[in-house]
This record gives C-alpha cells, sequence and structure tokens, in this order.
DNA sequence: AGAATAAAAGACATCAAGGTCTTTAATGAG
DNA sequence: CTCATTAAAGACCTTGATGTCTTTTATTCT
C-alpha cells in the first residue's frame, strides 16, 4: 500500500527539479541528492531512466544537469510508477486465490475490484504538477531532508 | 497492491485445512503443500508460525498433522497481514513525500486516506471464514493447484 | 523400549530491490 | 585541443523475501 522507494526518489526528484527550474535552468545530481537525502548514485540510476522515458532533459558537461520540458508537469503518477517498475499486475488477485476472477469470484472480489478502480483512477488523473505548490514557501520541505 | 507471497502461502493453508477438517481431522503438511503447489518447506515455516499465533493447531507424529480450532474462521484478514509480516506503515505517506501529514497534507492526501482506510476496514471486516465457500463444490479449485 | 511418522528448527541457497564505486562519454571554457 | 565538469553506464555489494535441505523433537504404535 506504499510505494516503492524508487518511485519515491523519482517523484521527489522530478518535484525538486521542477521547482528549481523556476530558478535557474538546470540541477545537478550532486545537489538533488544532497537536498532530498537521497544516495546520490542510485538516484542518478533513477533520473537516467526518467530521461530515457522523456520525463526529464539531461545535459552532460560543465554547466549541465537536469531540466523539466513542456509536458513534465502534466505527466500522472501512474506513468511514474510504470517507469519505475512496478508490474501493476492488475487482474491478479491481492489476495492470491488462484481462479479468483469475475467469472469466478471470491466473496471479496467486486468490493476489492471497486477500491482498485478508485486507486488506478486517481492515479491516472494526479499529474505530477498537481503535487507542485509552488505557492507554498515551505513545500521543499515536503520533498526534502526529513 | 498485492499481497506477500507469504501471505497468499497462509491464507489458501487455512483455507485448505478448514475445508479438509469436515472429513478428517488432521491434514499434514505433505498434502498441504502437494494440493496448493507451493513449496513444502517454505509452507512449513509459514504453518509453523501460524501454529504460534493461535491460528492453527499442530499434533506431531503419526497420524498428526494440522487443524483449525474454534476460532480460527472468525480471524479477519488484516490479523494474518499482521502474522505473515507487512509492517503496514499506516500513517506514512503512500507517496513517500516527506512532512506529508494531516497538518501539512499533500494534495491528494484526502482521498489517499479515504481509500486507505477502506482497505483497512474491508481487510478488518472479512474474516477468513467469510472466504470458505464450502457450498460451492469447486471451491477448492479457487485455492489449489493452476 | 524401539521404530516409524510428522512437525519444528536451523543452516544454507537464490533472487530481486536497493545501494556503492569506478569507468566512460559528452560538453563547455579557455 | 585540452581540460574540467557532469551525466551515463557498468561492475559489484548488501539486504530482505523466498526457497531448499538436514537435523531435532514430539508422538503413536508395536
Amino acid at each position: 500500500m506504499v510505494f516503492s522507494k524508487t518511485f519515491g526518489y523519482a517523484l521527489r526528484g522530478v518535484l525538486y527539479v521542477a521547482l528549481t527550474n523556476e530558478v535557474k535552468p538546470r540541477v545537478q545530481l550532486e545537489e538533488i541528492a544532497i537536498q532530498l537525502s537521497v544516495p546520490r548514485h542510485f538516484l542518478g540510476k533513477v533520473m537516467k531512466k526518467l530521461v530515457k522515458e522523456g520525463v526529464l532533459i539531461s545535459i552532460k558537461g560543465p554547466y549541465g544537469g537536469f531540466s523539466v520540458n513542456e509536458t513534465t508537469l502534466q505527466i500522472p503518477l501512474l506513468r511514474l510508477i510504470e517507469i519505475t517498475g512496478e508490474p501493476e499486475e492488475f487482474g491478479s488477485c491481492v489476495l492470491r486465490l488462484r481462479k479468483c476472477n469475475a467469472q469466478n469470484p471470491c466473496p471479496m472480489h467486486r468490493q476489492i475490484e471497486t477500491l482498485r478502480r478508485q486507486w488506478q483512477s486517481l492515479l491516472a488523473s494526479t499529474k505530477i504538477g498537481d503535487l507542485l505548490r509552488k505557492d507554498q514557501p515551505d513545500f521543499i520541505k515536503s520533498i526534502a531532508t526529513l
């Protein structure tokens, strides 16, 4: 019921980049890792994936770093979940019963499906930008260090 | 959004014991493991835990095996989840944002809390016995082999 | 008591997620 | 062109969930 660490790093990383992009064109991995208290090299892997998937832009070399693109803030959280690699086993029984499906539902099946659909729709309709409270002065604290 | 394999083994194991207890007083690990297509020794560990936690009764030696007790079918799924060791991090942000709580909620906070509470209450109110469809002739297939 | 049976217990093996360290490639400044 | 800088890539380590194998303990039957 809680997403992976990798997902958390990705989300917070993107939010940090978006936030600092208001002030400067690029942020470096070093700064992000320190500010978010996240293992630097591991974060590097996550960011690389985000770039490859078109969520962020990166530039190598001096004055390089990460920045957002036009679509970054419109990307739904569900996409981030896919990218950070939860197989999202929709369709398989939460309780790991075999042969539990719409044709042969277990007694909880309907209720579980309803809850799942609500999750899915919440995650699909919420976009990264929806979590970015630029107005809120200490928003950075929500994503930064303890 | 899907529980651990260990949880699945525990649930299916208990259901299998409850089901066969209608016919014979005890079932052996061997039979359960084969019928459920589950690794025998690993299942042994899970069953041992269930016995220690009072979910099942076990007897060693010839004609020994596992059986249910008076309360087994009244145990809520939430208890099985605790026993099979999900820390159930209620209270921590699903999105892994820091400092996201009722005082300083992220924009999704309320919706997520609502969904979580629904899950919690479903898992607390559904009892093991609720999943046991003795009336349904091929119920065994739901928990047994593929 | 002794043999057979079955769970309990404990020592390892495997695998994926998460994390660290080093090397390579790209880019801008002088 | 060369150098410093920074992301990308790859090799390896750690840890927890899962799985296997062997030994011990309790029980029943003869």
